[in-house]
Order: C-alpha cells, then sequence, then structure tokens
DNA sequence: ATCAGATTTTCCAAATTGGACTAAATAAGG
DNA sequence: CCTTATTTAGTCCAATTTGGAAAATCTGAT
C-alpha cells in the first residue's frame, strides 16, 4: 500500500521519491500509535500528522482518506507482526514441538512489548462491531491464529498442553502475553509491574510456558 | 455521586425525585456502554444522552461535565462488580480454598461476559497516561486486586497454584478471563468461539482452573 | 533543465463539541 | 390542593474540530 495507494493507480512516469517514503512511514508510524490509543473514532488526522511532524493534507495525498490509512497503518502492523513470528518459527524449526512454541511465545512477548499497539488496535476495533474488525479478522487473524492453533493441537495430542477447546487455549495464551503487555500503563501502577525490565519479560513468557505447557514431551522412540 | 453531584451541594430542601433517579441510572449505564466502546475522547455527551433516551443538557444537571460522568460512571462499574466478586467469596466462604478461588473465578466470568465494559473500560484508559488511569487504579484497581493476590499467594503456599510473581499470575488470569470475554465480537468471528453460549463460559472458567490452580488441595491433618 | 512528484500554505463548509439559558412540567411537602 | 423546589424540554451558541479541496511552491529524478 505505498505505490498504488494516492493518485498514481497506473504505471509511476517517474520513480517515487525517498523522502516520499520517509514520510509515508512516519505517518504509518505516528496513526499506528494514535489509532491505538485513542480509537479510530477518537484519533483525528490532524493529531496523526502532529506526531509524525508533518502537515496534515499529506495524509490525504498519501493515503486519499483517513480510513485507507488506517487501513494501511493495520496492514503494516499486522504484516510486520507476522513476519515476526515467522521468523521465529524459522530460527527454532529443529527444536522440539514445546521448545519451539516456547520460543514463539517469548517472542511473542518481546514483540508485544515493542509495539504494544499490536494488541491495543485489536482491542480498540473489538470494542464494537465495525468493519475495520472484519478486515482484520480475515486479512489477519484469521490466518495467523489457524497456524498456532494447529501447534497447539499437537501440542495438545502429545500431552504438552492441557485438553480443551485448543482455540480458547490460545486466545488465552495470546492474552496473557500481548494482553498483559498491552496494559503496562495501568500494571506498574496497579500491581508494581515494570514491563520496562528484561526479568519481567522472560518472567512472563516464564510462566506461560508453566502454565500452558505443563507436560513434558514424549520420549522419542 | 448522587445527591451531591450537580447544584444541590448542601442538604437539599426536598428529596430527590424518582424520575431523577431513573434518569441518572440510564445516562450512567449510556456512559458506561459509551465509554467503553469509544473511549472518553471518543465519546460525545450528545452519543451517551441519545443511547440513554434522554436530552443531552442533562448531563451538565445531574453531572455538571463530561469528566464528572466518567467519574460517576466508572465509580457505579467498579463499586457494582466489586460488590459482586464479595457476594460470591461470601457465598463460599466455607470452601476449601482452591474449590473458592474456583468460584470466584466463575463468578468473575459470568460477571465479564454480562458487563464487558469493565475490561473494555480499563483497556480504553490504560491506552495512554492520563488523570482517569491515575484515579481508577487508586480507587477500585488496588485495593480489589491487594485482595485477590493475597488469596492467590496463599494459593501457592500450599502448591495449588504454580509459583512466580503472584501479581503476574493475577493478571494472567484475569486476562484469560475478562480480557478474553471483552474480545466478544472478536473471538466469535476469528475464532469461532460463542461467548453467549452457556458451556463456552463453564469451559472457559474451568479452563483457567485447570491451568492456573492444577496442584490438588493438600490432605487435612 | 525540465517536469512529475512531493510538500506547503491558505482555505472551507460542515459537523460536532461541551455547555448556558429559559420556560414548561412534574412531583414533594405542607 | 397549593405552593415551590426539582426536573425536564427546548433553544441556542460560540468555539473548536472535523476531513478534505485547491492552488502555489519547492524538490529531485531523468
Amino acid at each position: 500500500m505505498t505505490q498504488e495507494s494516492a493518485q498514481t493507480p497506473a504505471a509511476p512516469a517517474r520513480k517515487q521519491q525517498q523522502r516520499s517514503i520517509v514520510t509515508q512511514h512516519k505517518l504509518l508510524d505516528a496513526a499506528i500509535e494514535a489509532f491505538s490509543e485513542k480509537g479510530f473514532k477518537g484519533t483525528s488526522t490532524r493529531d496523526i500528522a502532529e506526531r509524525a511532524g508533518v502537515h496534515h493534507p499529506l495524509i490525504t495525498y498519501h493515503f486519499k482518506n483517513k480510513d485507507q490509512l488506517w487501513r494501511a497503518a493495520a496492514d503494516k502492523l499486522f504484516t510486520d507482526f507476522r513476519r515476526s513470528l515467522a521468523a521465529s518459527l524459522e530460527d527454532h524449526m529443529n527444536e522440539a514441538p514445546k521448545q519451539r512454541m516456547a520460543s514463539l511465545v517469548k517472542a511473542y512477548v518481546r514483540y508485544a512489548k515493542s509495539q504494544p499497539a499490536l494488541h491495543k488496535v485489536m482491542v480498540q476495533e473489538a470494542s464494537y462491531p465495525n468493519a475495520r474488525l472484519d478486515w482484520l479478522v480475515e486479512a489477519h487473524l484469521k490466518p495467523l491464529f489457524d497456524t498456532i492453533v494447529t501447534m497447539l493441537e499437537h501440542l495438545q495430542a502429545i500431552g504438552v498442553a492441557p485438553q480443551g477447546n485448543p482455540r480458547l487455549l490460545f486466545n488465552m495464551i495470546r492474552l496473557s502475553s500481548g494482553g498483559l503487555l498491552a496494559l503496562g500503563n495501568e500494571l506498574s501502577a496497579s500491581s508494581d509491574i515494570d514491563i520496562n525490565s528484561e526479568e519481567t519479560l522472560d518472567e512472563i513468557a516464564e510462566m506461560i510456558v508453566t502454565v500452558f505447557l505443563p507436560g513434558a514431551m514424549p520420549a522419542p522412540e
């Protein structure tokens, strides 16, 4: 959603300038932050432009309108995230299923810390039915969730994860990690938990594995 | 925050009318719903009045302004909730600690289902630092959390709950229940989970106990 | 150097904002 | 029942904010 975004539907006669790419990235990052904090309705395009340090009509120029900006921002947010998870899965390709899932959880926790907007945006859009949520679910959540749920089902089959609806299990795991970190501001005040420390992050990942993947790996035959 | 709310700072010469109480309740309920969906900034007082089926200047009359309306709504939301949890604890006073916590979880899950605004409001306010969050933490969250964390620490001591930071454990439990149900709209679409069915609610509560309170109660001597 | 691409600047019309004000109506207290 | 405080209905407003259009200017790729 960059070249094909605005008034260049066909072949661009001249290649996109570097500064324009920079502007778009600044706008996308600012949009992600703003939308995650104030929701779609609560965020103004001017607020986004300000955070990006850019004049607000540039939003119209680059993204046509507020809706398409949201779409582009959410797309980047979730594409980057899924890429990061895929990388973790690649990196631990040879590990045993339990260890591989543990690595995934750890990667997720760290990612959720560095990008708390991830969970916040989902909550914002899930807070009432709307078209953006539908798009998010179809375009990103379903594909991602399906992959991980399959892994979880396997872990259940070999007795590592507890029985029960695997989708329920998955969602509890994601809330215990991403949902927890998204509450950062509250946690430090209400529970004296400092999510900025590396130790805390490790502790979270560790506790999730302890709790949700309690079984030992079966011995190989 | 009812009698002392608006232009009756001192002793009211005449008692509050019934219809006024009804109006206030309608406004508070509407406010809770609206704020939980769109956040403070994203919600207009007109939206609230409309949901309540009431003329919007009545907000000024009953609650002075938007901020105080938020405060009153949040106060009702959390006071009712805490009362409900306290009732559950009362009702299961004689049960063994693990069973008592299990009952509490079950009560929480059901409450969170009937009042999803509970978790949503927390997330909305925690999404960026602000004075409302500070108030919420001090007035309601800390007292409530402390009580339950203490119970959890006991469950850890007798080997029912897993080791680790009890506050972390507590927050994971609350997210796995309340946080999960607040995602209702998304869950049905992304994970084919119907939170409207009684069975699902029981399954959630059950899974939380299985996962977070795996140990057996020690035999009494 | 040319000119598409990108940005700046000024502008706007519309809608929304929170809240003030007055008159009417409703119900509590005597 | 009659008075009067309380509550509500109905208008109104000034200010701000909204998303977006349009024209002038600048920048850099070719």
